[in-house]
DNA sequence: TCTCCTAGTTCAATGAACGAACCAATATCG
DNA sequence: CGATATTGGTTCGTTCATTGAACTAGGAGA
């Protein structure tokens, strides 16, 4: 991890894993990537975040596998959308949990538009989990309006992992 | 969360839920009051996590709800407890997509003897997910060898959530 | 009372994050 | 063709968090 120390002294992997996604920012930066973000600028605008922290990031996750540099974009790998029930998971966890402004984001099964449930299936269509892929996002009642190119691209329902058009 | 800075420009859910469990730590000491570890010094030998730190980190801890101090005792409350599938996701993944020693701690359903499924569910009982309070952790082949107290009690199988005996 | 133990707090040194300024490469305009 | 803008970074001084060692508080037992 980030540290002088990392949790080289854990025996678990867990701690293998916070190595890579656990650093500050991380987890922030892999949801805009579901969200459809890919280019170096447009995480910066919609994160505020330091530029050489950005820069930093998304090459450990580029050196990890979890994004892939296709060019100027950066894009999820297969590894990188396997992280998708715990990103969900996280943000379901904190919305039970935590005080707050209400939902800011829905995620909708886009071929039945039923709303996912916080386990991430969807009670209309049964069975099992609903892959990103097949999400559309919409703006929750508790957004709050930020008024980057990002922020404005993610106001109408857009489908998860495909590109934000800014 | 702990820098400077932290993430209230981020309008989201997950954010939120980072302020309280994404600082580094927060997480393994979370694992560890899954595994039983209840008061300082156990979390402290175990972590290898400088006391200042495990200070803090309790103290945010408490203050947001995940754990409840009862003496000196940190347990993990109802809100606490319903991050294991975050974390079990996480280690998960963790294990699956990261070059490491191999599996280090394999989680039995108690009641039928089974591992449980990377997703959390137990394979030959079928249905949901199994809680955190039925399952058993096994040393895995991949362990290393700490000596600390915490580690030799982890050493033999171990009720999930029941205290470590020191 | 004296000692031990657990659970912290304090503090100087180190390292990471921040943010503003700078740099390089490519595309656009006149 | 040169000037300018845009994108994608790097550099660097300041600020803040982490580290680890030393110290303190408070209770239990002899």
């Amino acid at each position: 991890m980030a540290l002088g120390k990392d949790y080289s002294g854990q025996d678990c992997t867990l701690a293998r894993a916070l190595e890579v996604v656990g650093e500050r920012w991380t987890l922030l930066i892999i949801r805009d990537a579901f969200y459809g973000v890919r280019r170096f600028s447009d995480f910066h605008v919609h994160l505020d975040i330091p530029r050489a922290v950005l820069s930093a990031r998304l090459s450990t996750l580029v050196e990890h596998g979890v994004l892939a540099k296709d060019g100027h974009e950066y894009v999820l790998t297969e590894v990188g959308v396997s992280l998708w029930p715990v990103v969900h998971g996280l943000a379901g966890w904190g919305e039970r949990n935590l005080d707050g402004n209400g939902i800011t984001r829905l995620f909708v099964h886009y071929a039945c538009g039923t709303r996912i449930d916080l386990d991430g299936t969807c009670p209309s269509c049964g069975g099992g989990p609903i892959r990103p892929g097949d999400l559309e996002i919409h703006p929750g009642r508790g957004a709050r309006r930020r008024d980057d190119v990002v922020s404005k691209a993610l106001r109408g329902p857009h489908r998860m992992l495909t590109p934000v058009e800014t």
